[in-house]
DNA sequence: CCTGATGGTAAACAGATGTTTCAAATGTAA
DNA sequence: TTACATTTGAAACATCTGTTTACCATCAGG
């Protein structure tokens, strides 16, 4: 324990490494290498690889969860059964997602981090992620539902996930969008400033009005 | 020729592969035993690894864009100077995208395509793709700038990357949530069917309030 | 027939990858 | 100190990677 431990000094080095290059681009050599620990290491205290990959998504979001859940039991004794505003929902969804990362390294990093545990093939980490914090989300949709009663189950559904693309897509391409915007508009935004904008914009998309009349899915009933 | 040619063979085989894992994790003798080609063709006729990935989505890319540029050429001169809604400009687009992968494979193959070129390390992609192809969107978001006049410039920007975000996010990672969506609601839904949910979305999503005040960016004219 | 390309093939190459092994170091408790 | 478990270390392992080499088949034009 002479200076930071190895499991943590492993864990600060794959997190940037995978969010800059992928999880199959970055080698356990080039993690260790950096991190200044034994290439064996990382076998040792994680056991493989895809551990490794798993350990750094649960130090992000196990907190998250955590805050998460106690923000919405807040918010429901707040509101004490009556309907809480989407606005609101979603407010306290940005903020929660905001404050987890400012503790450790940056939101950029957890962003792309998610971005990428969507993209890249790694079939373990999609199935490790629901079923470790998929109630958090599960929570959040059915306070989502009673928030927008007008909108049918399904079509609120794709919207969310319509949004969730958003952010995700957004947030974890930044770096590069970021530097065409200034380059382009001379317009340099920060993380706060990005979700400032997306607010309206979020909004208005779960508001939008119904498409013209269903017709594809009429037998599916 | 006795069959199939061996380069279309290889692309044809490359590009569902490279959807379904991703660029890092398919290797060439995945592709050249599945396509039953032998491993040095690729070498032989693209030249390297990078070149036959750049050479799977020009297979698209080009066609889509020749599409495109022909579809905005009639929107022009139809609008004669006119200004051209926003509605009709991403109705084109739209049409345009679902046209031109339904000659050859899937829409899906393309949208995941898309995704993995922006979240994958892949630089060489990202560049490659902007040199190629890069006049097309510039064209779109200039006319997309007359349909929205009151919208700041830089707004404009990051609300387009918005709702390309939700686009390639859905479309790129469609099997899943589909799964999730029939499971949960009974909702069997075609990928037409989803890009008509998602008009009034994007509609109402371009079109939403400013933002309360800008203040970061102040210092920035 | 010969010549010279062109396309295809098997084998080898050089290097990188995740993982394992086992000995040395280190810390901890008796 | 002794005894034991934990942690580090260097090296090897087996496998997989993209790429190259050299050889064979086919077929056109002289």
């Amino acid at each position: 324990m002479g200076q930071t431990d190895t499991v943590t000094r492993i864990l600060d080095t794959a997190e940037v490494l995978f969010a800059e290059r992928g999880f199959a681009e970055t080698s356990l050599r080039h993690i260790t290498s950096k991190a200044k620990v034994n290439l064996a290491a990382v076998n040792y205290h994680f056991g493989s690889k895809k551990s490794l990959i798993q350990a750094v998504f649960a130090r992000y979001l196990t907190p998250f969860t955590e805050r998460f859940h106690a923000a919405l039991d807040e918010l429901e004794t707040r509101y004490a059964g009556e309907v809480i505003p989407l606005e609101v929902l979603l407010e306290t969804m940005a903020r929660t997602v905001l404050e987890v990362p400012a503790e450790r390294n940056s939101l950029k990093v957890f962003m792309r981090l998610l971005g990428l545990a969507y993209s890249q093939a790694q079939g373990h980490l999609r199935r490790y992620i629901q079923e470790e914090y998929g109630s958090v989300f599960s929570r959040f949709t059915e306070l989502v539902r009673r928030a927008t009663p007008d909108l049918p189950d399904a079509e609120r559904f794709w919207r969310l996930h319509f949004m969730l693309g958003t952010v995700i897509f957004t947030l974890s391409g930044l770096d590069a969008l970021r530097d065409i915007a200034e380059k382009d508009y001379s317009d340099r935004v920060s993380v706060r400033e990005l979700v400032r904008r997306m607010r309206p914009v979020v909004v208005a998309a779960m508001s939008a009005p119904l498409p013209d009349t269903v017709v594809a899915t009429a037998e599916a009933s």
